[in-house]
DNA sequence: TTGTTAAATCCTAACCGTTAGGGTTACGGT
DNA sequence: ACCGTAACCCTAACGGTTAGGATTTAACAA
């Protein structure tokens, strides 16, 4: 029942083939000397078309990137029992800085740095990404803070993914910035183990 | 010798005229309902004039919101020789959301929140205010942390404005969030005070 | 004064992302 | 077999933004 259907598959195609041809004339040519007609035609559709799989130009290069918000908020609600929450979301962190700056992914994020809409773009997706975590947040019975100190580490833990990436030492930075995370955590318990 | 010349004033005026043109349309009608055609034509410009003064339209919005950087900074460079950088920091942050809280600006900021255009731009803009922040921190002799301490308090900073600003009560989600940032501080210390 | 330079402004026309309007095809369920 | 509708198409436009190049005018020196 999850992918029955021809006309579903068809629509995936269609969709997968966009993001494709768009990704690669992007890096083949550069995100601004590729126009959406290129890409349209390249692929072999109508403009309109294209814009009913994707909301703009910037969100045919983070095609799949909710994958990142389902991820940060996975590291909280599947953790185990008894992992308190900083630890499992520096894990988490870790794991998506790691595959950012990982060899393959090297050109993308290139083209994303030296293009100001897809930087603006993606800071404004990660955002939306922190509601998501600090909604995750709140909804755990386990966590006894405010609103505003779930919003507060979900931003928190944003900001470590994105200095992250643009240190020299990605994955000492992630370290770094998450013994400040914990401290901030930590302020906002009245001392629960001890 | 700082503003000599007429050349120099008429231009300031233009610019003036076209930002307070804009900021009124924009609340007459609403931001959307307002194209930069409009905004030219009322301020008897021309849109490359306009241009040539704003960067985009949303630029119209934020006219002189570097005010908002300059005051970060300064909080920081023009504090008293043994004032501790935190405190300084949140009573700044304090000021400038009691002031975007204030009743004038009430219509301007629902607006700014009703646009999603304008609340990316503004992030955005707040994003590069980290950075300059960030630049001060380092900058500052009596603190010996790492730039990528520096980086992350100061985003850290932002988002306590930004998330403060759309909180049920302001002043107190400022007053939690610093308690936060100020563990996230004393963190990045080998125990200064002590 | 006068002439020269360069800044500020202007006009027109276009580019490009995006959307509206409205039509065609073909899948899915009855 | 038939209908509803999802996916797709085309054309034309809208609105922010920019290029190209002309025109005015402040600034300043001869």
């Amino acid at each position: 029942m999850p992918t029955t259907g021809r006309r579903e598959r068809k629509k995936a195609a269609t969709r997968q083939k966009i993001a494709d041809t768009a990704l690669r004339l992007f890096l083949e040519r550069g995100y601004d000397a590729v126009g959406i007609r290129d890409v349209a035609a390249e692929a072999d559709v109508a403009v309109t078309t294209l814009f009913s799989h994707f909301a703009s130009k910037e969100a045919l290069v983070f095609e799949q990137d909710d994958t990142f918000e389902q991820r940060l908020t996975q590291a909280v609600t599947d953790r185990a029992p008894d992992e308190p929450l900083i630890p499992a979301l520096r894990r988490e962190v870790h794991a998506l800085v790691r595959h950012c700056t990982a060899e393959g992914s090297a050109p993308l994020y290139r083209m994303i740095d030296g293009s100001p809409a897809l930087r603006e773009y993606e800071e404004s997706m990660r955002l939306r990404h922190a509601e998501s975590l600090a909604a995750a947040l709140a909804a755990d019975p386990g966590l006894p803070q405010s609103t505003t100190a779930c919003r507060t580490i979900a931003r928190f833990v944003i900001d470590a993914y994105a200095l992250a990436r643009e240190a020299a030492d990605p994955d000492a930075a992630v370290d770094e910035i998450f013994q400040m995370i914990e401290a901030a955590w930590e302020a906002t318990h009245p001392a629960q183990g001890a």
